[in-house]
DNA sequence: CGGCATCCGTGACGATACTG
DNA sequence: CAGTATCGTCACGGATGCCG
């Protein structure tokens, strides 16, 4: 396994800091690896689409438009061992696998939503100040 | 400029979907690349970091553990584009540039505060997780 | 101080093929 | 169906140097 999302290689996790110590800002924290886990680009968008549905791996596939197959593995699998996903597989034959958002999972997806609705209501903002900065630059 | 952020050549732009257009599960969506623009490892945490104060660059750049002088950059003018980030330069020497959230990226930022937050507050039990995870694999 | 341009390595990512 | 293994690319991002 050549390439892995991130093994427990935290070199800087049993520093034993004061109690906030995990604040996002400093280099080593482990918030910030979790943070990245949730915010990526595939993050957010496999914990947006379990939200409301259990999902097979297929499924999720679908939904998640234009991720590929490796991408959603390793990106559910670093979910998971954040405990954010949950993984049930049964045993029969075809393979009959789902995932969904555990108690944790579900309380940061919520967190994500509230995010990810702003801004697609405000995206008619966000291309009017496009259209402004290029229009100042282009033009002079 | 061989490297830039994202000019506007976002392609399925004009495509005149229905009001619900920048849903950002689809792969050309705008509101996808200004999620990505939020939601990336220095856009996460350059909002967060002006979410309190006004900064001047290298007051950021010292904030933000880890940032180059050119992804700092990049970050900022993507979010300024956005309309998050508001740049105010004085032309004076030595010059004297101030960064500051827009009302929107103040809205932003809010939410992004409360994700953090909760990512902070909960990496006790995503440690815990992570143990459980990694034990069932090497000796099971 | 606050940038921008250039060079360049690394690894994230996508496509493909294979397994159970 | 649900993945894992392998390989190639390319653009993300760091280091450096220059300019107003």
């Amino acid at each position: 396994m050549s390439e892995v999302v991130e093994q427990s290689a935290e070199p800087g996790t049993e520093r034993g800091g004061p109690p906030d110590a995990f604040d996002v800002f400093s280099r080593n924290c482990p918030s910030r690896a979790t943070l990245e886990h949730v915010t990526g680009r595939w993050g957010i968008l496999t914990l947006t689409a379990l939200a409301h549905d259990t999902l097979r791996f297929n499924a999720l596939r679908r939904r998640v438009d234009g991720v590929s197959e490796k991408m959603l593995s390793q990106t559910l699998q670093a979910l998971e061992r954040d405990g954010l996903v949950i993984r049930d597989a049964q045993p029969v034959n075809p393979p009959h696998v789902e995932y969904r958002l555990s108690p944790l999972g579900r309380e940061t997806t919520d967190r994500l939503l509230a995010l990810i609705t702003l801004v697609e209501d405000r995206m008619p903002d966000v291309l009017a100040a496009r259209g402004r900065y290029d229009e100042a630059r282009g033009t002079g």
